[in-house]
DNA sequence: TTCCGGCGCC
DNA sequence: GGCGCTGGAA
């Protein structure tokens, strides 16, 4: 079917993409939130700067002063509302007992409790359920759309949750294939279904869709 | 729909 | 100097 051979289309393409670098899980939470409409690589300067200071814990990093924090995070841009952000989901986590790993909840009542944190959405949250607590989670984001739409897989106004159960139930139920799945995915929108002068035709999903 | 924003790339 | 970046809120 499509969605599976999309899939291993891009993985024979560019094979494993390794996602997402960390040392502790607690870093794939605030790098969720702070990659929000964010390069990765200025992710990348934010999270060293925390790291540098020994922030990456949560209860340090909340105690942490508010200029302190917001100077630190700045390379990721939108500083002021991410060190909101942050704080709202540290304060989540310790609620919780602030460990995401000891977390035993099911999937969906985490999954409505992190949405209900202002700055968390849907995409925020499915790449924390899927990348830092391993639930078997399919992320949404710009790429994921922008590639089914090129091809007339979804319609213009197709909703969240409508694309993320077309990939849901057209797949095994695989926290690694969902991981490497949406990575590929970005990995497609990089370097060929740009919003601007997309590489059709070096795209790797072009044999998929010839029709003569 | 618009704002939030630093950063690197064309 | 403009644009897009592993979005979300109002």
């Amino acid at each position: 079917m499509l969605i599976r051979k999309i899939y291993d289309t891009l993985y024979e393409t560019y094979g494993e993409q390794n996602w997402w670098p960390h040392d502790t899980v607690l870093e794939v939470a605030i790098g969720a939130i702070l990659t929000q409409n964010t390069a990765w690589r200025n992710v990348e300067k934010a999270i060293n700067n925390l790291k540098r200071e020994g922030l990456l814990d949560g209860k340090k990093l909340l105690s942490v002063s508010d200029d302190k924090l917001k100077e630190l995070i700045r390379p990721a841009g939108f500083y002021n509302q991410k060190a909101e952000r942050l704080r709202s989901f540290l304060k989540y986590l310790y609620k919780k007992g602030g460990c995401l790993k000891k977390i035993n909840d099911d999937t969906k009542k985490i999954r409505n409790e992190l949405l209900q944190i202002k700055g968390i959405g849907k995409e925020t949250a499915d790449s924390i359920l899927l990348y830092a607590m391993d639930r078997p989670v399919f992320v949404v984001d710009a790429y994921t759309r922008r590639v089914l739409r090129r091809h007339n897989i979804i319609k213009e106004k197709a909703d969240y949750e409508t694309i993320q159960s077309l990939f849901e139930q057209n797949l095994p139920k695989d926290v690694s294939l969902y991981k490497e799945y949406h990575a590929l995915l970005v990995k497609l929108g990089k370097e060929h279904c740009r919003s601007r002068n997309p590489q059709c035709g070096t795209c790797p999903l072009k044999i998929l869709f010839m029709t003569d």
